[in-house]
Parts: structure tokens; sequence; C-alpha cells
DNA sequence: GTGAAAGCGCTAACAG
DNA sequence: CTGTTAGCGCTTTCAC
């Protein structure tokens, strides 16, 4: 009795509201004026089922007969419903979106294609699992820490990280935190803490210079990444041990990743050892800034100083002669990253996981 | 005496299932044993006032008395309280977030800095208005119409497109839908129908070339952008009207925004035109790669041939000489274009605006 | 100025 | 397999 006392009211309630609305919307201003969309009551209605029934189809259709199914297909398609992704998340605690976070200063970071690649990648990937990539940047150290709190404080289901500089607060903030994250490239100070994927840098610089010792290259230097993100520091490392006791320091010139830090680190190079034969650049685009300053130099490259770069880039096939580098698995990396993220959301996942991809030996006309 | 029955009812409820959750979170797993975040219920409780009035002060604290705020504000404080935006959203009926949709294969958008730019500073800006800035990209045809419907089913509250090309689908998709957009670049085809924001390329050009027919040079030349992209369509427009009965089919070079095309370019003029003196090249990075190309071919830059690039980017200032070129105000159109769509959403704009801005000289060493 | 309560659209027990 | 119903956390009338 109670009951349905409680329903008839509801039931009139409703009603009442409803003409509310329509008279709302009869009056409203042009544009606004589409009706309201669909929600599951109204394909319920016309399926002649109940809303949990349209809910079980819409959400893999299990535990459903056929022929109910069916009709509420059928009802969604002529209603032409689709799921309301706020009301969904409300109800199962999730927000359905994963923050793509930029801790670095906008400018340096799109200057790299590789970014490009790990982005796009990346919100395809999420969108395919049904998710909303956000994107969240965050220059200064005071607001990476403001950042830092707003992830945790539950607007999006986990985050994903482009590499961080070593001594940046953002990850003081979230590792440890219970927001699930990814980064991408070892991060400094939380290897063994936070997830991460990664190219096999060390290795692949090791390859590199194998297979340039192989073609009997002897006096082999390099030029560098920035050394506080965690590529340029690893493939250094890479490089230094691959040399073992033949290292030396001023085989080493520092670029940051820019075309322009490739030439002025050939130039310095040449100077200093003018015997060079050949040089491991720690990215394509350098790469190619080097091999320009080479040419200049009066060098021939591959013929007096080979040059083997790193990601296989578009930069890698626009030089002349097109680089021999090592593939970056990138869209490789981003996808299991998400993988990993939504591994740990959705709680199948427990502690920390760290992935190393091998990258391949890419040989063309350069070395 | 009903109502009293009902909130009776409500109450033995409420108690009842907090004993139950509180149990479920005791037996849960290790990691997400944190206690359930704070919704306005407790910091309602805690400050002694009603869920509304909590609302209220949330909301911008109008029609709250002092002390009734201050009770709320420092409830919140203590119970570390942050607005759950799902629930908010489904409340106000807005997602609170708007796509940035990625039209392009998504390699070459990526190389070029501007977007980065663009994005950071749009994420940022949104971020400011409290809202979520989600990525969208759709490279092939097929998944353009799968996103324009997707965009269109409510899923965000209005969307900016990144530059798009001349025939796209996306925009048929989208142009004369109820959703807001806002294009960056003129939209070819939807120039009335759809808002957006551009660099007055045209004004922009007729400058340049101004200032180097004031330097005295007669035989002016031009590297374009890709012609099916409103920047590189419009920068060629004005160079044409600029030169007026000077132009000529083969002072133009046909680019695509790559370096390397801006080397090719400039190969391919000084072949037709050896007699040069001046090369408009419509960005930055193309313009690197012309001024490679004339020092190769033995020419000074400014002294025999001056160049002038567009966008003052980062690449402007790492060519030698450093470049002359026209500011593209990326940055403020992003934030303008942010404005627009937010005015749109909040249905303070009706119809489609068009907001043209325009660029400033920058007068470096290469002309 | 403030509180009560009705939703927002969907999911997830819980019965049956 | 299917329907009922109690929320999810917040906003927003509507009274007072």
């Amino acid at each position: 009795m109670r009951l349905a006392n409680d329903r008839e009211r509801e039931t009139m309630v409703m009603v009442v509201v409803k003409q509310e609305k329509r008279l709302l919307e009869a009056t409203a201003v042009g544009k606004s004026e589409r009706l309201r969309r669909p929600t599951i009551r109204d394909v319920a209605t016309v399926a002649g089922v109940s809303r949990a029934t349209v809910s079980r189809v819409i959400n893999g259709g299990h535990y459903v007969s056929g022929d109910k199914s069916a009709a509420v297909n059928e009802a969604i398609d002529r209603l032409r419903f689709s799921v309301n992704h706020t009301a969904r998340n409300l109800a199962t605690r999730r927000t359905g979106s994963v923050a793509f976070v930029i801790s670095e200063a906008q400018e340096g970071l799109f200057e790299d294609p590789n970014f490009g690649v790990l982005i796009t990648t990346c919100s395809m990937e999420v969108m395919r699992l049904e998710g909303h990539l956000v994107v969240m940047a965050a220059g200064e150290p005071s607001s990476q820490v403001h950042l830092a709190n707003y992830l945790r404080a539950g607007h999006v289901d986990g985050a994903l990280l482009a590499p961080t500089f070593r001594d940046e607060p953002l990850l003081d903030g979230l590792a440890g935190g219970d927001l699930p994250i990814v980064s991408f490239g070892r991060p400094f100070r939380y290897e063994k803490e936070v997830s991460w994927v990664s190219v096999d840098d060390h290795a692949a610089v090791r390859q590199i210079i194998a297979y340039l010792t192989s073609r009997g290259h002897r006096s082999i230097a390099t030029i560098t990444g920035p050394l506080n993100l965690s590529g340029g520091w690893w493939r250094l490392e890479g490089y230094r041990e691959a040399l073992g006791p033949r290292f030396r320091e001023s085989l080493v010139a520092y670029g940051d990743w820019s075309y322009e830090s490739g030439r002025v680190g050939a130039r310095d190079l040449l100077e200093r050892h003018p015997e060079l034969d050949a040089i491991f650049v720690a990215s394509d685009l350098m790469a190619g800034g080097a091999i320009l300053e080479l040419r200049r130099a009066g060098r021939r490259v591959p013929e007096d100083v080979a040059v083997a770069g790193f990601d296989d880039s578009k930069a890698a096939i626009s030089t002349e002669p097109p680089l021999t580098t090592m593939r970056h698995p990138l869209a490789q990396l981003a996808r299991e990253a998400v993988r990993m993220l939504f591994a740990m959301i959705d709680g199948q996942q427990d502690g920390p996981e760290h992935l190393m991809l091998p990258p391949e030996l890419i040989i063309r006309g350069s070395a």
C-alpha cells in the first residue's frame, strides 16, 4: 500500500515535471530548442522492458533473452539513443577519463615529433576502451603541485605521465598516492614505486655501438639528449658501457633533442676529435643537424663519418643520406601504457609494473 | 505527517547503507582501502547546515550569511572536500569538458611546433574555466564521421577544431548541428556557418612583402604551405595580391610546412630565378630549410637574398641569421577560441563569431 | 537567507 | 532471465 502510494506520487510528479520541461523547451530561444536526449527510460518504454534490461543490453547484453535484447536494440536505434556517460560515471563511481599529464614547459615537448605519436596513440587507445583522454599541462613547480592535488582529488581515474624531468615536483605529489599512474620513461627517484613503460635505451645503444664497431669504426663519439630526462640519461649510460675503456669525456657532446643542438654538437666533436669516424646521436632530429655540420666541414656521410640516430621518426628519412637508426616502438609503448593503466584502475594489477620494450636496428644509408 | 514518515524511512535507509558500506570498506583489499571521499552531505553535517547551503557556498556563496559561509568553508577545509564533478555535471546537464579535435593524420600535425602551443594553451585555459580538454583524434574519413556523431551525442559541451583540410568530412557532420564548435583557421566551405579564429594571414603577408619592397627587394619569391589548409592558402593569396602585376607563377614554390620542403622549394626557386633577391617563406621551419639551401648555393643571407618567415616560432631564433618573421599570436588565438566556445556553450552567443587577429612584424637578421 | 526534497540518467543489488 | 528500487553526489526550485 505504502509502495503504491509512493509510486503514484512519483508518477504524478514526473508528469508535471515533464510538462513543465516541454513548456520550457517550447519557449526556449532558437538554437537550443532540441528536445532532451532519450534516456534508458524512454528506451525501456518503447521496447516494453524495464530500465534494468536496457542497462544490461547496453552493457554487453549478458543475461538477456534474444527477443528482449533485439527489442531494446531496435528501440535504441529508433530513438537514436546513446548513453549518458555522466550518469553512468556517477553510478559506477568512475570518471571514465584518464589524464595525459604534460609536465614540461610546453614549447620543448611539442617540438619532438615523438610526443605527437604518444598523445595521439594514447587518445585513440583510451577512446577504444570507452574512455576519454584529458590533457593537463603544468609548467611551473607551483602549478605542478596544484595539478597533483587535482589529480588525486578523483577527477580522473588515472594518469599517463609524459617523460618527467629529474627534479620535477610532480611525481612527489603523485607517487605513493592512490591514483593509478603510468610514466613514459623511467621516472627518476621513483623507478620502483611507479609503473612505467620505456624502450630499452641502454640495450639499444649497446646494440648500435656494436653495429658501428662491426663496421670497422674505431673512434665513435656521441651527442646526447637532455640528461635530466630518462631517455637522454640512459642512452648516454649505454654508450658509456658499450665503449668501455675506450670511453672518453671528450667524445661526448651534450644536446637537448633539438636540430640545432645536433649541429653544435657535431661541430664541437669535430673540433676536439678531427679523427672521429662515427657518431651515435641520441635522436634523429639531432642527427639531421649533425649530418649538416659534418657536410659543411667537408666530411662525407657515411664514407668519412658514419652517423647513427635514434627513434626512427619522420626526421630519419628526410636526411641525406637517410638515417641508420634504432626504431623506438612508441605507438606500442603508448598502447601498453594505456593497458597497464586500465589494469590498475580495474584493480587487476596491484603493485607497480615495468615494461621495457626492445628497439630494432634500422639500417639505411648513414651508417 | 507524511513528510515526517518519509524522512524517517530515508534516515533509516541511510544508516543501514552506511553501515554496509563501512563493512565493505573494512574488508576491502589493501590499496583501495581509502575511505570514500567526503560529500557535501558530510560537509553539511560538520558545518551544521543543509546540503543546499553547502552547494551555494561552493558555487559562489551568494545568498549565504557570513557565518554559515565561514562554517562551511571551514568544514570543507577540514574534510579536504572537493566537489565531485561527475555529480555536478549530471545535475547541471553539462559534461564540463570540451573536445580538441585533431582531424589530420597524427604525424603531420605534431611536427608543427605551433600545434603544441595551441593544445597546451587551450588545455590551460579550459582548466582555468573549470573544464577539461579532451583530445580526440580521427584520421581516416570513416572515423571522422564516427567522431562527428560521437561529439554530437552530447559527450562534450563543445569542440575546438585543429586546422581542417579543405575536403575533410568532419565539418560536414558538425556544421549546422547544435554542438558549439570553434575552428582554428578559416574553415573552407563553412566560413560563414562556423565560428573560427585566425591570424590575418592575408594582411600579414601584404605587410611583410611591403617591408621587403621597402628594403629595395625587387624579385620576391615565395614558398607556400599546404594549400588545402587555410593558413597555406591565404598566405599565398596575400602574396599574390601584394605582388600585383609582378606576380608570376614561377615565383611560387609549393611546400608542406616541413623543413625539407623549405630546402627543396628554395632550390627550385633558385633554379628558375637565379636573380631573386628575397623569399617570403610561409613558415619559420621551412624558412630554416630555405636558408640552408641558399647558403649551399653560395648566397649570403640577407645580403644576396633576404628571407622572411612566418610564425615567430622557436625555429625563428635557431637559424643563422635569426629570422625576420611575422609573429603568429597563437596563444592569444587559443584563449579567444576557448572564450568564444564557452560563450556559445553558455548561450551568450548565438550566431557564429569570427575573429581575425593582426600579426606583428618581427625584424631580425634575415631580411 | 535557509532547508527540504525532487530530480539528473544510469547501475547494481536483490528478489523472483 | 527480468523487474524493482535504492542509490551515485550535486543542483535547483519551492516554501518558509
